[in-house]
DNA sequence: AAGAGTCACAACCGCTTCCGC
DNA sequence: TGCGGAAGCGGTTGTGACTCT
């Protein structure tokens, strides 16, 4: 289609953002919600594309973003879904709900695609399960992959072969990505960093704000709340977590039975299949981190 | 102490997808 | 049904911080 690029009118601000830009941004959307985008630069004043101003609240004004530090266990989904997806990072967000596409690119790139690589010379400890087609590296085309296993009816091979892929990824101990990312989830330190980014810009504007309702946590349309755990795994910790419309967990878009699905919410679906040796690590890590970490209401800002 | 090299991450660019008309 | 605008997404770049020599 092609059309003009929305940045490069003049008068248009690019780099990086002020704090008194942030505030801007920060005042507006908690006032008007994240939605329509075109007008924000309009009604706010900013000298910002719309572009740009969705960015910085998505990858980092917006409430409940978890900042740097990613644990074993973040990298041990990370390096499998990206194994199963590609670099579908959105799609890979979807199961780290705290965690930007963006933010997982970059650690990604910077991080994962080295120890990757430094762990399969040393002996492919990271190595995806031999069902797996390809490797965690680049040279296997998996949104081609992903897609034939999307488009592929719910009784066809990829069906099956999607099923099996995730069932293992699901099935140790009743644990799921979800409860894992919950259980990230929990830890009150994580959510500060972000929580604090738009605290230290708005200062006692925010604490005078009463909480509203969860459904109107920061985007009464672009988000909605993600099931408590427990409808997957009976265990659930997180009393509630949030991610945007966009966000749907990306296997189920394949056909996936992720455990529930969005019409019937608390039909938990079993797919029981044996661990690899790589699943078996992740949801070890990932049990502990659950057991470990203290729960809490994710705080609401918006 | 200073310059070069490397790393980490925020932000930009441009293509794709979605959706309303 | 096709078109065009808006949003979403992934790749890439720019730059400040850090480390090494």
């Amino acid at each position: 289609m092609g059309r003009p690029p929305c940045c490069d009118k003049l008068g248009v601000k690019k780099g990086p953002w002020t704090p008194e830009e942030d505030i801007i941004l920060v005042s507006y959307i908690q006032e008007h919600g994240p939605g329509n985008w075109r007008s924000v630069p309009v009604s706010t004043g900013l000298m910002r594309c719309s572009k740009s101003c969705r960015l910085r609240w998505t990858n980092y004004l917006r409430p409940g973003i978890k900042r740097g530090n990613f644990t074993s266990h973040e990298e041990g989904v990370i390096v499998h879904l990206q194994s199963l997806l590609g670099n579908r990072w959105a799609a890979i967000a979807s199961y780290l709900p705290r965690r930007t596409d963006n933010d997982i690119k970059n650690y990604w790139n910077t991080h994962l695609k080295k120890k990757l690589r430094k762990q399969q010379a040393m002996g492919a400890i990271f190595a995806p399960p031999a069902s797996s087609p390809g490797t965690a590296g680049d040279n296997f085309d998996h949104r081609h992959h992903h897609d034939m296993i999307s488009r592929a009816d719910g009784h066809g091979a990829g069906q099956a072969y999607i099923n099996m892929e995730v069932s293992q990824l699901i099935a140790g101990r009743g644990q799921s990505p979800f409860a894992a990312a919950a259980a990230e989830a929990c830890s009150s330190s994580s959510y500060a960093s972000s929580v604090d980014n738009i605290s230290k810009l708005l200062g006692s504007f925010m604490k005078s704000s009463p909480p509203p309702p969860p459904h109107n946590s920061y985007d009464a349309d672009d988000v909605k709340p993600v099931l408590p755990f427990d409808s997957m795994s009976g265990t659930g910790s997180a009393e509630l977590s949030f991610t945007t419309s966009v966000q749907q967990p990306a296997l189920m878009e394949a056909g996936v039975g992720y455990g529930y699905d969005d019409e019937n919410e608390t039909k938990p679906q079993q797919h029981q299949a044996p661990l690899s040796s790589i699943e078996k690590w992740l949801f070890d890590e990932a049990a502990e981190l659950e057991l470990s970490d203290e729960c809490y209401s994710v705080p609401m800002l918006f």
